[in-house]
DNA sequence: TCTGTCCCTTTGTCCGACAAAGTTAGAGTG
DNA sequence: CACTCTAACTTTGTCGGACAAAGGGACAGA
């Protein structure tokens, strides 16, 4: 028979940790702002008692966090957390756990398709104009897989942002940083590729403009059955999202 | 005229980040599979040839994106990353950007219909037993506002997952994490809200059951609906969400 | 089989040190 | 006076070594 429950676990985190713990309350109770400077190591070292070795374990678990950052001169700051870094810890994971092909369209049709509903719903001037700048930017290099596939996660970026929904575009990030490296292969391979994908954009913006709901979901969709048609000239939709994919999103994250 | 591009740039990475890189590209390339054993600290230091110092500063930065832990005997292994700690860290994320309720529930709007409409198609019936297990739990402390938003959580982690589409799963788990102490509130100050609840938690199983999408579709929407209206009641759906939210976050980020 | 003990390894923490890069202040120059 | 250049000073990244506490393993004894 197990013993009845006395105790109750003690909380011993190690010493770096807790200097971790207490700086995040500090900046998410919002009594250190985003762009507030922390001091320096040495600073944390009298403020916390602790050697500046564990300080600097600490401040590396905030870092990755996103949550403070060095600025030019390394000094240390808090900060805004940015979502593509965010969302390639996110890409990372779902490669890991070897999602398929198939959820990641599935979950994509969906935010896709709410982002564009959002955008048509929402969208400010400013942000149809940098739509447009970004189609114009992408009709220039439409025989370019390389540069297109980069032009065209960028416009999704820019829808989302268009529905003025941070949590949408948060959302949807980690699955469109995994689409990404594939539609530079699918618009290679696939004869018309680039063109449609084109005038997909050139009638999502129309649509947008026009606030014509129905008309963004119509191309949205046609835009992501375009993809996944391509893509299963090449692949099964079942595979799962390989580890090759995953050096995009690294390369990502550093920036 | 600016000179011809004759060198790269070189990379300059601290020792401690490219001691993480490296370790996470063998986690990520499949060469080191969840679960294995990284070396000993001392190991390491051998390996890479830096110091142990820097070594551990690497260790803390892939043990915050969770790519490795430290088991009970705080030996080194590989794992995958858990969803719920790293949709905390997003979680964070949007309270530091001053999301709004708006924001969380347009989003969540689309993410739990999405969830529901996948379960409705795919739900096994493990799944279905671990929902009507959550029902029998949740209907147990219905006149407890804590441990019954606690319940409605866990019964949207259990639709999402039933769903089998795991980018979904991610997608909607940093909205829900905020929605979470929302709910505990709005049961608290409205009455008939944990019976109007739960009895939404009984048509959502009944409609997978059924494989019944529209009445699927149709009850996660009121449930969200009552949301909105009990919320409605205490503030408005445009106050952004509070930094005193994160403490459950932080909390559960620890599990 | 269970328990207690001894030994070895590993981790968490500390101390002190130093080179490189950045910062600040002051001298020197036009 | 504005400007540049240089010489301290500070801060970070890295190193070496140190030690207590905790875990793991082997082994003897009840």
């Amino acid at each position: 028979m197990p013993l009845a429950p006395l105790f109750r676990p003690i909380d011993v985190a190690p010493a770096y940790q807790k200097v971790a713990d207490a700086i995040e309350r500090e900046i998410v109770n919002g009594r250190i702002k985003p762009g507030d400077p922390i001091g320096t190591e040495h600073d944390l070292v009298r403020q916390f008692g602790v050697n500046r070795s564990t300080i600097r374990e600490g401040i590396r678990v905030l870092e990755e966090g996103g949550l403070i950052r060095r600025d030019s001169s390394r000094r240390l700051h808090a900060c805004l957390p940015r979502y593509s870094k965010l969302a390639s810890r996110l890409s990372r994971a779902l490669v890991l756990h070897e999602v398929t092909f198939r959820e990641l369209y599935e979950a994509s049709m969906t935010l896709e398709v709410a982002s564009i509903e959002g955008a048509v719903e929402r969208a400010s001037e400013e942000n149809v104009a940098e739509l447009a700048d970004n189609l114009s930017r992408s009709e220039a290099v439409v025989g370019d897989p390389a540069a297109l596939a980069e032009c065209d996660a960028e416009f999704h970026v820019l829808v989302a942002k268009a529905s003025q929904n941070r949590v949408l575009q948060l959302a949807r990030e980690p699955a469109a940083q995994l689409f990404y490296p594939t539609t530079e292969m699918i618009v290679t391979g696939v004869v018309e590729g680039g063109p449609r994908l084109v005038a997909a954009h050139r009638h999502l913006i129309d649509a947008i403009r026009r606030r014509d709901r129905e008309a963004g979901v119509l191309w949205t969709r046609r835009h992501l059955q375009d993809w996944r048609r391509g893509f299963e000239k090449i692949a099964s939709l079942d595979r799962s999202v390989e580890h090759m994919y995953m050096e995009h999103a690294q390369a990502a994250r550093r920036r």
